[in-house]
DNA sequence: GTTGAGCGTT
């Protein structure tokens, strides 16, 4: 094919000298399109349909998360965007020319509308203009580097609406034939085994995850919906927390012990505390040497020994007063829904924060929170330990009032502490990373805020609990609507 | 023995 020039009529007389591609390189150009993160990154060729499209899906495999793409529009110096329907990007002027494109990530909290505007195309980037969130420094490359990064990174999925007989078998079956590979599989049930009907997976690889997510699934028979469980704090709000060595592993089981932690998360940087309170409440707390490994795994869903977890930082965002709140501010910060993730998890339909979406913090769905339960004041005897009483007890531990366990506050000062065992507090290496574990640190550059906790206590107080502004604690929810599905319309089968 | 909105602790 001579397209190579041909097929590029109008841009390519007037904007030739524009474009970073060299005629030897444009023999196949026609059915591929140039694309690059940034204007002076390398470009990667990406194959466009027979209609001369380009489907979103296949951007997203070269660029997970992606959700747009723009070019450079020499008459005026900006960029253009580029038009989107229905999954599929449409060549400008009705060729794609030889232009290098750009990929367009989607932001941090992003409103509906701002995305909205980017798909329908003409979107100048603002060089920072009015409509700016604090912290939303989204002309930092460096700081869009690591956002996209950060999220490149599998978490467990839940699947709503199996059938009652899908086994767990069934279930990574069905994911493995239909998606790729799948490292965990579960079936939600109740004590007598019965399934009730949802249940988590989990892929190896971010991109199987995304296509997951971006479709329905038909497994034995029903449709099944698969999303970011709720129960994920997004990563943005994570994000958004104090710099903290410390991170809250939740949802562990009693078989994984002090060692099996630091034996798992030293692969991720030095280790200098692991802490599991008891009497068994389901969580832990692992310190790092480096505060940057810590905050880099917030957010995730990790498998150690078998059993998922969920990291997120150690810092609950609530002044001591856990007496009178009940609970209720703890949830405001921890489980609004953050309007951003959507979005973030490369889900270019539908994400985002949508009018009026169901934002709940799930507490009282779940209806077996036990009345009158004072919620991580005095050591009340219920050993039913549910979630929120899980957050309590995670918050009093951390903000020293240790009201569960006797021996709540002394384990974690003691084992804080631990200086005489004359650790290496030196090393400075990062992370090595680990096989699929990798990602780079290399957007955390901000001098952190609550960083050197310098002297004397436990590095947990020193860094954030009391480090002031009480004022952005209510913040998080402000986005929690947040969560749509991605079939918001279509959300119930039949 | 049923069921079909939800959110993981066996």
């Amino acid at each position: 094919m001579t397209d190579a020039i041909v097929s590029f009529p109008c841009r390519r007389d007037s904007f030739e000298d524009f474009s970073p591609v060299k005629m030897e390189d444009t023999v196949n150009m026609s059915d591929y399109i140039s694309v690059s993160e940034n204007e002076s990154d390398e470009a990667v060729e990406i194959p466009r349909e027979e209609d001369g499209t380009l489907l979103l899906s296949t951007l997203s495999a070269q660029y997970p998360g992606a959700c747009g793409l723009k070019f450079r529009n020499p008459a005026t110096g900006n960029f253009r965007g580029v038009r989107l329907i229905d999954g599929k990007l449409h060549p400008p002027d009705s060729a794609w020319g030889n232009d290098t494109y750009i990929v367009v990530f989607p932001r941090p909290n992003s409103s509906q509308s701002e995305i909205q505007e980017t798909e329908n195309q003409i979107h100048h980037i603002q060089s920072l203009g009015d409509n700016k969130r604090k912290g939303d420094d989204m002309e930092n490359p460096v700081i869009k580097t690591k956002r996209v990064e950060t999220r490149n990174v599998c978490s467990d999925l839940i699947v709503l609406g199996l059938p009652w007989k899908a086994t767990e078998e069934d279930v990574k079956a069905y994911f493995t034939d239909n998606i790729g590979e799948v490292v965990l599989a579960q079936v939600k049930r109740d004590a007598k085994g019965n399934s009730k009907g949802f249940g988590f997976i989990r892929f190896s690889s971010y991109k199987d995850q995304l296509k997951c997510l971006q479709q329905r699934h038909m497994i034995m028979g029903r449709w099944c919906d698969v999303n970011i469980p709720n129960s994920n704090v997004s990563a943005s709000e994570t994000a958004q927390r104090a710099m903290n060595s410390k991170i809250f592993v939740a949802r562990c089981s009693e078989k994984i012990t002090v060692d099996d932690l630091r034996t798992y998360f030293a692969k991720f940087g030095e280790v200098t505390d692991v802490f599991i309170p008891r009497p068994f409440r389901s969580f832990a707390f692992v310190t790092f040497q480096d505060a940057l490994v810590a905050q880099s795994l917030c957010g995730e869903d990790h498998i150690i020994c078998g059993c998922s977890v969920h990291l997120s930082s150690a810092a609950p965002k609530t002044n001591s007063k856990m007496g009178g709140d009940r609970q209720g501010g703890f949830r405001g910060n921890d489980f609004g829904r953050g309007g951003g993730m959507g979005m973030g998890m490369g889900m270019p339909q539908g994400g985002g924060g949508g009018g009026g979406g169901q934002g709940q913090g799930w507490g009282g769905q779940r209806g077996n929170r036990p009345q009158g339960n004072p919620g991580g004041g005095d050591g009340n005897d219920n050993m039913g330990m549910n979630f929120l009483n899980m957050m309590a007890a995670a918050q009093a531990v951390l903000s020293g009032q240790g009201g569960w366990g006797p021996l709540g506050m002394g384990g974690q000062n003691n084992s804080n502490a631990e200086p005489s065992m004359g650790q290496p507090f030196n090393q400075s290496s990062p992370r090595p990373d680990s096989g699929n574990n990798q990602r780079s640190f290399s957007g955390w550059g901000g001098g952190s805020s609550g960083g050197g906790s310098g002297s004397g206590g436990t590095p947990f107080e020193g860094g954030n609990n009391n480090s002031g502004g009480s004022g952005s604690t209510g913040s998080g929810s402000g986005n929690s609507g947040g969560y749509s599905s991605n079939w918001s319309g279509q959300n119930r089968w039949n």
